[in-house]
RNA sequence: GCCCGGGUGGCGAAAUCGGCAGACGCACAGGACUUAAAAUCCUGAGGUGUGUAAGCACCGUGUGGGUUCAAGUCCCACCCCGGGCACCA
């Protein structure tokens, strides 16, 4: 027996659905509202990886059920097209990045459609077109004309931003508070990409062989930062997993403490310190400032001055990694200073380390060597004094230069003449110094966060252009919303300019130039932005994407991402876990700032978030070419068809789960599919005779209950292998029935329609139906076919299983006991023992104990 | 080091609330069809021991303990694998 013509099928069905736009999404507010999306893909020259199939699988399944379901179904694909791979290849090809991204998208669409899924093309969007990046530039000005007012909590246009009375330069103080500006900070500059990278880039490229060094440069920054404490907050109104909320926390790393200033003895300065800790400042023996501290140059004495300045020159030479990386052992040097212990009243010394880190809390702290690991070690090494001035709070007694106490416990000899912790547990001590520092006016309570803010500017070509002018004069203007775009000029050498500005630099017609509008000399930005920026709204684009005067339209980002700010958003966002923080946090933060402006909705982007697993090679390795363990959808489709590898990828196992590809086990759903076919068509493409209006046994009618409400379960809750080995169930048992009730085999295409679309429409097709199976509506389910009149228990004598019977499913507890002690294998197993407890679960089991 | 997730047959896995461990599939074995093979259909199968056999007994969800009539599932301790963070005071 040959199996079914899947090569006609799938090119039948694929070019039915594309002429008659079966997947054409109208804004149609009559019905509500489903929308499912993918992290859409970088388009890279590879192709599609078998990994893209896995996630894009799993929301066509979604998209189609939830048509069947009566939803409309907003399920769009698109294309994050910049970015450095492309720009790579144009520099060793001379082939335009435009032009290398047109034929990527071009292959990825081949390969999408290829497989079936139902996308409306008329929403495809692209980060690299003009009509798109407008908006993303639009966006950028946005945020570059606001300042985030902290008292109303969010972001506001910067006209309305108070200037204090005296402010000379009004421009530079509205730059300190736009949500975009520009800093000098030290980045990862990497001489031969000619480039700087991100933090998350410098592993990928030190990794090949490039060097990394840090070096001061001017960049686009993000104000993320004024955001920490919302993207923390609303975290709560997400649907996400677990671990990936809890990753963004950590990423933001929210810390409550105090801040305490520190006189430094023989000048008028105070160095204040962050510490969540400030209950134990009668323990802190000494101070250490961060190398790049300014302080440092006032405190250090003529006799340190050297040793300090030579480490301030080897912590500027060290990359963030090797300051933080392998090497552990700490290193500092005594700066000469001292300072005065506010609570204690001691004077202690003030050290350089780089074990402080200058960007977070106020680049300094009070070393309390008693209870914190990191100065115990500090302390143990230099030999600074360690004292303990909390107690654990079982009163148990330990040697404090041995280890660190870092737990909470009870205060012990922090007292003076205004203040006693003495006996206090942690958070009371921790209260009444805060109080106590608030009272002098010496410190106070504070939040901290690790977030740091964005840095948004890439020396690259193939990015969107920043909308900014630079004058002659040092002034500077961004362009009006009617000057965008702001077109990538076209270029011949992609390579960035190697001073560290992109090739943008090189292109002397368009970088300068007389502005139009003030007449005066003025030159463009030559940095553009992130790949992160065009992924950062992409979403809301696909609800309007042809839009040319907003984003996207009022009424239809109501419409898809609903009106209640605590929920709504996308209803399912599927996509690799390596985006769990960034791509994922920076969007919080884009759609935010836009709420902030009354442009969306709610509060929150994306309502539920799901990460697909990854799929490893057959050796259980990750799939790579040196590896040769890299498995290509085009082959799979070739050879076993689209619906074989859609069906196969989600049979593999539970969606999220890592697990191997295996070329033998897709065999299994291969000959699933045949069955389902033989099960209803005969050897010529027809509808067999075997299929007949006839009435279903009760056996036959339970399984296919069964099976509708186990699909639509199971798809609801993304358990697609499970669905699967139900329809696999369905299908063996009525491939042993001679003649197919015809009813049974119509609801069961329906099933099967979401997972398998060319089959299922070819299976409806020949089962008499004129229109496509994708706008039918999901079959529905008898509970009551669902009840069994007798049901099997199990007998169990000393809880082991002795027996089995058959009882009518409503028997009572009596009735179940009778049942049991009739039984021959249980009368075995009690004879001439006493029962001396009885369990009796009705449905499921009758247990005696004897002895 | 810290924070998550996970360890179930030869393999991928399944198992609402604690109630028949291993559904479904792969690979395997036997049978039917065939000159033969492939394909297909049917049947079998966690392991060990025992029996000619139907069967019977014991063991079995990473390890060790515990709770319970009953534990893959709950509790405690530990081991291993995967992911993330990593001097954030």
């Amino acid at each position: 027996m040959s199996s079914y013509p899947f090569h006609d099928v799938e090119k039948y069905w694929q070019s039915y659905w594309a002429e008659r736009n079966t997947f054409a999404t109208p804004n149609d507010t009559s019905k509500p509202k489903y929308y499912v999306l993918d992290m859409f893909p970088y388009p890279s020259g590879a192709g599609l990886h078998i990994g893209h199939p896995e996630g894009y699988t799993a929301t066509d399944i979604i998209a189609r059920y939830k048509r069947m379901k009566g939803f409309n179904v907003l399920h769009p694909m698109g294309w994050d097209a910049f970015g450095l791979p492309t720009e790579r290849y144009s520099m060793t090809t001379g082939i335009h990045p435009s032009v290398a991204t047109a034929n990527n998208v071009a292959t990825f669409k081949r390969q999408l459609s290829m497989l079936g899924f139902g996308y409306d093309w008329n929403r495809e969007i692209n980060t690299t077109l003009p009509e798109y990046y407008k908006w993303t530039q639009w966006m950028f000005l946005l945020l570059y004309n606001s300042w985030y007012d902290e008292s109303l909590r969010k972001a506001r246009p910067i006209e309305e931003l108070q200037i204090p009375e005296g402010t000379d330069d009004v421009e530079k103080f509205r730059d300190e508070h736009r949500l975009a500006y520009i800093a000098m900070i030290p980045v990862n500059w990497c001489e031969e990409l000619g480039t700087v990278l991100a933090n998350e880039e410098v592993d990928e490229w030190t990794g090949k062989g490039y060097t990394v060094e840090r070096r001061p440069m001017r960049q686009w920054m993000l104000r993320i930062t004024k955001y920490a404490d919302r993207l923390l907050d609303d975290l709560q109104f997400v649907d996400w997993v677990q671990s990936t909320k809890e990753m963004q926390e950590h990423w933001i790393g929210k810390s409550e403490g105090a801040e305490i200033e520190f006189p430094i003895l023989g000048t008028e300065d105070t160095v204040r310190v962050f510490t969540t800790r400030p209950d134990t400042v009668f323990g802190a023996t000494y101070l250490v400032l961060a190398p790049e501290h300014p302080f440092v140059t006032d405190i250090v004495t003529e006799e340190q001055q050297e040793a300090v300045k030579e480490y301030q020159h080897a912590a500027v030479l060290k990359s963030d990694l090797e300051r933080t990386g392998l090497a552990k052992e700490k290193t500092g040097v005594f700066t000469g200073g001292f300072a005065l212990n506010p609570a204690s009243g001691e004077m202690i010394q003030v050290w350089i380390a780089d074990y402080v880190l200058a960007h977070y809390g106020t680049g300094a702290i009070m070393a309390v060597p008693g209870h914190d690991e990191r100065d115990h070690e500090f302390a143990t090494q230099f030999g600074l004094p360690i004292i303990q001035v909390v107690a654990p709070p079982d009163g148990s007694v330990l040697d404090i230069n041995e280890s660190a106490f870092t737990e909470n416990g009870i205060s012990m000899d922090s007292q003076n003449a205004e203040l006693k912790l003495t006996g206090l547990t942690t958070s009371e001590a921790k209260k009444e110094i805060t109080q106590w520092l608030e009272r002098k006016g010496i410190g106070k309570k504070t939040i901290q966060f690790k977030l740091r803010d964005w840095l948004f500017s890439r020396q690259r070509y193939w990015g969107e252009p920043i909308p900014i002018i630079f004058f002659e004069d040092g002034t500077k203007r961004a362009l009006t919303p009617d000057e965008l775009p702001l077109m990538l000029p076209d270029v011949a050498d992609f390579k960035p300019a190697g001073t560290g500005e992109s090739a943008l630099a090189t292109v002397e017609s368009w970088v300068n130039f007389i502005d139009p509008k003030t007449g005066k000399r003025a030159r463009y930005e030559t940095n553009t932005m992130p790949q992160w920026a065009g992924s950062c709204w992409y979403y809301l684009r696909f609800a309007d994407p042809h839009n040319n005067e907003r984003f996207v339209g009022n009424d239809i980002e109501k419409y898809w991402m609903g009106t209640e700010p605590n929920s709504g958003g996308v209803d399912l966002y599927v996509g690799g876990a390596e985006h769990a923080v960034l791509h994922l946090l920076y969007a919080r933060f884009w759609h935010k700032v836009l709420f902030d402006y009354g442009y969306v909705s709610t509060k929150e982007p994306f309502q539920k978030l799901f990460h697909q697993g990854l799929i490893l090679g057959e050796d259980g390795e990750k799939m790579s070419k040196s590896r040769g363990n890299v498995v290509n959808p085009d082959d799979i489709v070739a050879e076993h068809g689209a619906d074989a590898l859609r069906l196969f990828e989600m049979f593999l196992g539970p969606l999220e789960a890592t697990k191997p590809w295996s070329s033998k086990g897709i065999d299994g759903v291969v000959r699933f599919l045949n069955r389902s076919w033989r099960l209803m068509m005969t050897e010529d493409r027809t509808l067999s005779p075997n299929v007949q209006d006839i009435p279903l046994t009760d056996e036959q009618n339970r399984m296919l209950n069964a099976t509708i409400k186990k699909i639509g379960e199971d798809i609801e809750q993304l358990s697609f292998n499970t669905a699967i080995a139900q329809m696999m169930m369905f299908v063996n048992e009525f491939t042993s029935a001679e003649i197919k009730p015809r009813s049974a085999m119509e609801k069961y295409v329906l099933c099967l329609a979401s997972f398998a679309p060319h089959i299922a429409e070819e299976l409806w097709k020949a089962l008499g139906h004129t229109s496509s199976v994708a706008l039918e509506s999901f079959p529905s389910f008898d509970e009551r076919a669902l009840v069994q009149d007798t049901i099997e228990i199990v007998l169990q004598v000393n809880s082991k299983i002795r027996g089995k019977a058959n009882a009518p499913a409503e028997a009572t507890q009596d009735e179940l006991e009778q049942i049991a002690l009739a039984n021959a294998d249980v009368q075995k197993h009690i004879e001439g023992k006493d029962i001396k407890k009885k369990i009796i679960v009705p449905g499921k089991l009758v247990n005696f104990i004897v002895g």
